[in-house]
DNA sequence: TAACCGTGGCC
DNA sequence: TGGCCAAGGTT
């Protein structure tokens, strides 16, 4: 940009960007399932689910959800394999058990009624400040600020704001700024919604701390952000400075290390040999082939698996390999078909008719394998 | 505070 | 393809 370049750049004005970004939001609002509602316990059941998820992957599950468990008195009841079946494949699956022990709260201390209030939203297990003021903003229209990682780039370029998104300080002034925002939006006269969408909105600050994270997925994404068509092209600092690739200042993320299992399909007559997870360990509760980590450069695989596993194996055929990514680590899971030939410690396995395998849920990875097995359809 | 927790979409 | 990222929270 040449410096003797005329047009200054400001810092925005915060009243006309939140009128911008209002109109903006309820014009070209994205209609989710979650946004034809105003049940607190439905919008709180989607904030969980999209927490780092994608919303094209949410979509299915969030139907299916509501579908079985309607309310907090379902989801306080339902029975854990039911809990992690419908969650089976999202991840982070402690987000699934802290809904039902948030339902469960809900039922013994607030009566069964969703609270209002923010601080006992706060107080449930699961729910954190992001949360909690996604749920009173958008059920309640409380004028409580969110920020995401959306929110973050959306103020980040728009206000120029440098630093590590992490860090104390800048996270701050996410905070703040989203705060300030949120208030403009509460004291400005409603933003009416057209007439022929599906759109439920409580309110202006509902729809101001939406529109910053319906612009940060659609428009003012991390790569290839689709300015010329933002509603705030205007009003943004990073632009007007052609910096919009320097915001924000997002830390390198840590380097990924391979990990090699191997897994063993092992029936008998209709059952087959799966397990547990243990609690406290990675995808605690959820159901696994028998299986076992060896040397990358492990030069007999097999024979080292099944030793760690107290198998004793016939018949090892080589089944298929599935690749899968978790935290940092970059898996490769090598699979094998095989006869046991002795007793099984319980530790390794229990024998469960495959009949009742699709009422287990299965790792994402061993889904797969299951599947290449002809063991678990899709659902 | 920084590490940990899972998975799939996207380019 | 591999790396980045997604409506974060907990410990």
């Amino acid at each position: 940009m040449s410096p003797s370049s005329t047009n200054r750049a400001k810092v925005p004005s915060q009243s006309q960007l939140v009128r911008r970004l209002l109109r903006w939001f309820v014009a070209n609002a994205r209609d989710l399932p979650w946004r034809r509602t105003l049940d607190p316990y439905a919008i709180w059941v989607s904030e969980i689910m999209l927490q780092q998820t994608q919303v094209k992957t949410v979509i299915p599950y969030f139907e299916r959800w509501m579908k079985d468990l309607p309310d907090v008195a379902s989801l306080s009841n339902v029975p854990s394999d039911r809990l992690h079946k419908l969650w089976e494949g999202l991840g982070y699956y402690t987000r699934a058990r802290n809904l039902q022990k948030a339902a469960q709260a809900i039922r013994d201390q607030h009566g069964g009624k969703f609270p209002t209030d923010f601080d006992s939203v706060l107080a449930l297990p699961g729910i954190g400040g992001y949360t909690a003021g996604a749920i009173t903003s958008i059920a309640f229209n409380q004028p409580n600020p969110i920020v995401d990682g959306n929110v973050v780039r959306v103020l980040a370029r728009l206000f120029t704001i440098g630093g590590d998104p992490k860090d104390k300080s800048a996270r701050e002034q996410f905070w703040q700024l989203a705060e300030q925002l949120v208030r403009h939006a509460h004291r400005m006269k409603n933003v009416l919604q057209p007439a022929d969408s599906a759109l439920v909105l409580a309110g202006n600050c509902s729809a101001l701390n939406q529109s910053l994270m319906e612009l940060g997925a659609t428009i003012c994404t991390p790569a290839n952000p689709q300015c010329d068509i933002c509603p705030v092209k205007k009003l943004c600092l990073a632009r007007a400075t052609s910096r919009i690739g320097d915001f924000p200042e997002i830390s390198k993320r840590a380097a990924t290390t391979t990990r090699r299992f191997i897994a063993f399909v092992i029936r008998r007559g209709d059952k087959l040999l799966v397990r547990q997870r243990a609690e406290g360990s990675v995808n605690a509760h959820l159901w696994e082939l028998p299986n076992a980590e060896i040397q990358v450069n492990e030069p007999e695989p097999v024979v080292t698996a099944a030793t760690a596993l107290q198998l004793k194996l016939n018949n090892v055929e080589p089944l298929g390999m599935v690749r899968h990514s978790i935290t940092r680590y970059r898996i490769t899971l090598e699979c094998f078909t095989a006869i046991a030939t002795v007793r099984i410690p319980k530790t390794t396995g229990v024998w469960i008719p495959t009949s009742e395998l699709k009422n287990l849920a299965f790792t994402a990875a061993h889904l797969k394998l299951l599947k290449m097995a002809n063991l678990q359809n899709d659902r």
